[in-house]
Order: C-alpha cells, then structure tokens, then sequence
RNA sequence: GCCAGCGUAGCUCAGCUGGUAGAGCAGCUGAUUUGUAAUCAGCUGGUCGGGGGUUCGAGUCCCUCCGCUGGCUCCA
C-alpha cells in the first residue's frame, strides 16, 4: 500500500486510526460502531465543521458530532428546515424562500406563500409530509455552482428573495444542498440523508420581515423542531409544559400578586399587596446596601418639561415613540411623563455648584417611568408602560468611572447571589461599527466609555459576551441578562456609562487646579425595574420565594375553630421574633387548610391542636417537604433565622 | 405597529355541523368541631370581550374595535 494513499486521523480522545484517503467520516464512524453511523450528523475536521459524507484526503483531527453536541443539533435543525422548506414546496407549489436557519430549540424558514395563509390547523399535513420525506432516506447532496448558474436558476424559480441573497455572494464559493426534490443556495453543512429525522413538530407561525426589516414583506415563519426518536420530542414537549406552570403571568395571578385591567390600560400592572410585601422588601434590601454604598436617595415627579427632554436629547431620539404630551390648559406648556430619571438628576446636580471633593455623587431613585411601548411588545410584568426603576447616577471625576464601575459590578452580583441567581451572562453593548450615526457624542468619548467597561469587567471573572450594536443612544452598557421560563432572554441589571448627559446639561465641578470640569455620569440599576426583576425572580423559584421575600413565612393551622385563640397567641409569638403570617381560622378540615396554604406556597405550616398545647410545642409542615415534626417556639425561631442567612 | 391564533361565571374549562348557556373550584348561608393535600347540603353568580351585520333564530357565521398569547420590529 502506498504511503500517500493513507490518512492518519485522529481523534478528540488522542487515539490516531489509519485510513486510505478518500474516506468519509461517516465510513469512519461506521468502522467504529453501525451505532455510532447511525447517530452521526455531521464532522468537524480540524475544527471546521463539515458534511458527514466529505471523503478526507489528508492527515486531520477528526471530531465526529452527534445530536449531544451543540453543533451536531445546529447541523439537524438546519437540515431539518430544508426538509420543511421541500414538504411546504410539495404542498404549496409556488412559494418562495427566505431563510432557514437552525436556532436554540429548533429552526425556522420564512416563506413568501403569496396570497396563501398558514395557520396551526395546517401543522399536521406538513409535518406528515415531512415524515414521508424523511422516510425516503434522501441524500443531501452538496454541490458547488457558479454564481451566474444559481442566478439562473432562482430566476427560472422567480424566487427573489434568493436571489437577493445571492447578489451578496462571492463567485466561486457558491454551493447549491439538495435532498429529494429540493435544492436551496445554501453553504451546509448537512446530515447524511433525511432519514436521521424520526420525530418533528413544527410550534408555531409568526410573521417576519424579510432582513428583519419593517420597510420591507412580511414573509411567514414557521418554527419546528426535529429529533432523532421520538421520546426525545416527547420529553421536550413535557418539558415546555413544565416551563409554562413557572410562568409568572400564571403565578402572579394565582398568588395574587399583581393584576391588569383593561380599563386601565394595557402595559400598566396593579401590584396587589402580596406582591408589594415582595417588592418592598426587595426594594428595603437596595436602600440598604446603597446606603452603605454612599448613595443618597432622591425623589423627583413623575412629568418633566419639554424641554428639558429637549436639552438631554431624548425628545429627538424617542419623542415620537413616547406618550403623548400632556399640555398646561392656560399656558399652552408641554410637559412629558418622566420616560427615564436620569435628565431630573442632571438637574439635582447641577441645583448648587458642585466640588471635586463631593465627588462621586450617587443619587438614587426608586423613579417610575412610563414609555410608549409597540402594543404587540407588551408581556407580563416583563414588558410594561409603566414601571419603576430602581435607579441612581452616579456622577464622578472621569479617574473614578472604573472604580465606581466595578463597585456598581459587585453590587449586582451581590444582588444575582442573595436571590441565587446564577444563569445570566453579562453583556457588553457596544456601538453598531458600521453605524455610528445612531448615537450622540463625540469618537473619542464613546472609546473613552468602551474600554472603561471593558477593562472593568476583566477584573470580575463574569461569563460575559460583547454585541456591537446594542449600545444605549447615549453610550455603551454592561447588561446583565437572565432567561424566563421558556428561554427568552431579558435585560435586568445595567451599567452605563454616559459622557454625553453631563455635556447636554453643562454639568461642572470645581477641580483642585480650581479649574471647571466635566463629570462624567454612570447610569445603573442593578434590579433593572422592580416589575420585570420580580416577574423573572418568580419564574426562577416557581413562585417558591426566599423566605426572607416571601410574603407570609407560616400559616397558623388550628386543627378546629376551638384552639382559634391558641394560634393567635403562638402567631403573635412568631411576631416578636420577626416572623410573619396569618392564622387560617377557617371553619375547614386540617386537611382542606393544608391543601390550600399548600398551593398558596407559604413555605411553613404549624399545626395547632390538643395535644401541642398540652406540650407547649408545635407541629410543623414545611412546604412541598411534608411534616417536619415538633417544635417549640423558640426552635422554630431559630430554623427560620439560619434558613434566612443562607442567602444574605 | 405588523403576521397568526385566542377571548363562555372570580378561576379552570364543556357547549357536535347556528335552535336563545353548563360543570368543578371559589363566594355566600347552614350543618359539622375536625390531626397532615379537597366534610356535607343549599344558594348566588354569565347582555358568551364591545359594537355592527347575515339569519325566522348567533356563544356558534361575517365585519370592526378592544384585550390576551406566540413571533417580527422596537426597547432611553
């Protein structure tokens, strides 16, 4: 056997296989296991990810994907819209193609169905369809096109949208995947052949511009998802079912703690008083540590003048988007509802001359503000008209933005630590490279603002990402993100920094040279709003709250209405340790009261009957956990106490 | 704002192809005095999201407005 003709291949183990060129990895999987062939979806040959099926010519490292891997499941979920794409062809004969991409949980493809409609009623026959398809065991097969060949064919097709994309593309790297009877401009890599996809369900429709544009069509977007065997589909439905109960618009209701009312408007929450005893605590725990942080609290109202939106620069960036003004009757004057805090601080500081000495200034601000926010944006306390941040600008020398940046840090994450969040990214949003006509400020401000955040996170070892574009108008952010029930992402906590403000409003102190100079200003709300922190933190212990938030921590259960007096008595005992709860005196079995304090989440019971007041003790009922035994006061006491300074 | 779906009692839901509303829970009244996830009985409660239309007749079909849900766009 010639030398030339073997390939030394190695493999993630360290392990290195010899075999004659030309192979492909799926032949190599196959050499290993038929169990293995049948799992592989794709290859990864020196770190490039690569069609299953692609013969290896040379020495490599191979790394075979399976769907445990992220990229083997990127790799299905986009094969798998190109078998969508070819069973709504089959059905809809005419229709033209956006994109078809894979995402988290699935993929999608965005149609042009002309004047045709899709609706859920139609998921059945599409996804029979694409079971027949994957049946055929149909090859993806790759291969490379001119530019002027996959023009001419899109154009015999008359799909544009292809061939828009097309016009992007460089001749000579053009390459065409077709399975069964379908073919798409398309770069991979794919599958083998569409007998992999034992199990798909499509979850919904949704229309989307094309490029993400509002100028533009709305094509329709159909969302799947495929698996291997069907136990995993089946699994991961239960799953979202599971997600949808932790839902806080569900809890919320359930536990009374907030409500919406059409006639008050939409996007405008009522916090009823369960959900205050919450948000007043979590609200008492930021006083606190910003008063030991050197921050003072201010209030201001809650409309502003015109012009003073005028002067920070937000009426020309969001006046149209905002309420309406609302105008003086006499005078004629146009006053804004506060849409942010920060212009009233501007003012604050600047309402008696300022000294390097008094500097950081931190002005804090439990502001409610309210912004005009897209009808079909608006969810839960997540997205809402109308909420409160719980706010503070803090206005320093520009040798001082890093180190109050990284106390703001530390601040969050001591935050994220008391209430056990741990899944969140930090996010660093920085300007859109190509567009810097979007913001205000100078170049050399801005790059001032960026490195300032980026050399103050390097300190904190957060897992953080960094998206160009996501920038506030005014400046670049560290955002702090967590994930809702079902996955969505949200902004909680953020940092900015701001050296446009302080220019706007003529913000000056009086330096040691006994010279004028500019602060500069950082934005940060470490909660982000009371509303949309309280809906996650809801999602995330499935209405199960830290005892130190929870709204009652026991429920007195007399066993009948006779032993009433007693459970007052043992909860007003409770009291003067701090503890808080209510007796349920009603005329119910133990059993019924149980049940009910049981689904209302209160985390501990105690049973009051004969025989604990013959002891002098109580029997206790820990939430979720059952009974936990006896206990006298005092004991009882001392359980809560240790189980609140876990976390604290 | 745009696309699709949904909207029946406080809550969860039933109501076939149009023939003028039903259950459980909650609430109220009474009985029961109870031992670790639902005691029993009776009663109350809905202009079927609002408005308009088709029809002899609309919860059911059509139009429109409002709200909600999932996306798109946006997010100071």
């Amino acid at each position: 056997m010639q030398e030339s003709s073997i390939v030394n291949i190695s493999f993630p183990d360290g392990a290195v296989r010899k075999y004659a060129s030309g192979i492909t990895s799926l032949e190599i999987a196959k050499s290993i296991s038929e169990g293995l062939a049948r799992n592989v979806l794709a290859s990864k040959i020196d770190g490039k990810i690569t069609d299953a099926t692609l013969p290896i010519l040379n020495d490599v490292k191979l790394e075979l994907l399976t769907f445990d891997d992220d990229e083997g499941k990127m790799v299905l979920w986009h094969s798998s819209a190109h078998i969508m794409a070819e069973a709504l062809e089959s059905i809809y004969p005419g229709i033209k193609f956006g994109i078809g991409p894979p995402i988290e949980n699935g993929f999608y493809y965005d149609v042009d169905l002309g004047d045709r409609v899709i609706s859920q009623e139609d998921f059945k026959k599409i996804e029979d369809k694409i079971l027949e398809l994957a049946r055929q065991k149909n090859s993806f097969v790759r291969k490379q096109i001119s530019k002027s060949d996959a023009i001419s064919y899109f154009k015999a097709k008359g799909d544009e949208y292809k061939l828009e994309l097309l016009n992007d593309l460089e001749d000579g790297k053009i390459t065409f995947y077709s399975q069964g009877a379908f073919t798409d401009l398309c770069k991979g890599p794919h599958i083998p052949d569409t007998g992999f996809i034992k199990a798909i369900k499509l979850l919904n429709v949704a229309g989307a511009y094309w490029r993400g544009d509002i100028q533009r069509k709305q094509l329709t977007r159909i969302y799947g998802i495929t698996f291997l065997k069907q136990k995993d589909l089946t699994e991961f439905l239960v799953r979202l079912e599971e997600a949808k109960k932790r839902d806080h618009r569900k809890i919320g209701k359930e536990m009374e703690l907030f409500a919406f009312s059409e006639k008050v408007g939409q996007g405008l929450p009522m916090w009823l008083p369960k959900g205050v005893l919450i948000r007043e605590r979590l609200e008492n725990f930021m006083r606190l540590e910003q008063r030991k942080l050197g921050y003072q609290q201010v209030v201001t109202p809650h409309i502003a003048n015109k012009n003073l939106y005028v002067i920070s620069g937000h009426y020309e960036k969001y006046g149209k988007d905002s309420f309406q003004a609302i105008k003086t009757p006499v005078e004629g004057e146009e006053f804004f509802l506060k849409p942010m805090n920060c212009p009233h601080h501007c003012e604050i500081f600047n309402s008696k001359p300022r000294s390097y000495k008094d500097l950081p200034l931190r002005l804090a601000e439990f502001g409610t503000v309210y912004r005009y926010e897209q009808s079909g944006e608006l969810h839960g306390l997540t997205r809402v008209r109308g909420f409160t941040q719980d706010d503070a600008h803090i206005f320093c020398r520009p040798d001082q933005v890093q180190e109050e940046f990284i106390k703001v840090i530390n601040l969050v994450l001591k935050v994220f630590k008391a209430l056990d969040f741990k899944d969140y990214t930090a996010q660093i949003s920085l300007r859109d490279k190509e567009d810097k006509k979007k913001y205000i400020g100078s170049d050399e401000n801005w790059e001032k603002a960026e490195n300032a955040i980026q050399e103050a996170v390097k300190g904190s070892n957060m897992k953080t990402v960094v998206e160009y574009g996501e920038a506030a108008f005014y400046g670049p952010k560290l955002d702090f993100m967590v994930r809702d029930a079902i996955g969505r992402k949200w902004q909680l906590g953020t940092i900015q920094v701001d050296y446009n403000l302080p220019e706007r409003f003529q913000l000056e102190y009086m330096g040691s040279d006994n010279q004028k100079h500019r602060p500069v200003m950082i934005h940060r709300a470490p909660f982000g709003s009371m509303e949309r922190f309280v809906a996650v933190l809801i999602e995330h212990c499935a209405g199960n709250f830290p005892l130190w938030l929870t709204p009652d921590q026991v429920a007195v259960l007399p066993i009948s209405d006779k032993y009433n007096e007693n459970a007052k008595n043992i909860l007003q005992l409770l009291n003067n340790y701090d503890i808080r709860g209510f007796v349920d005196e009603r005329n119910e079995k133990i059993g019924k009261k149980i049940r009910d304090n049981e689904l209302q989440k209160v985390p501990y019971m105690l049973i009051i009957g004969e025989k604990e007041i013959a002891e002098n003790r109580v029997s206790v009922r820990k939430h979720i956990t059952g009974d936990i035994g006896t206990f006298t006061i005092g004991e009882f006491a001392e359980r809560i106490k240790s189980e609140m300074n876990l976390n604290s």
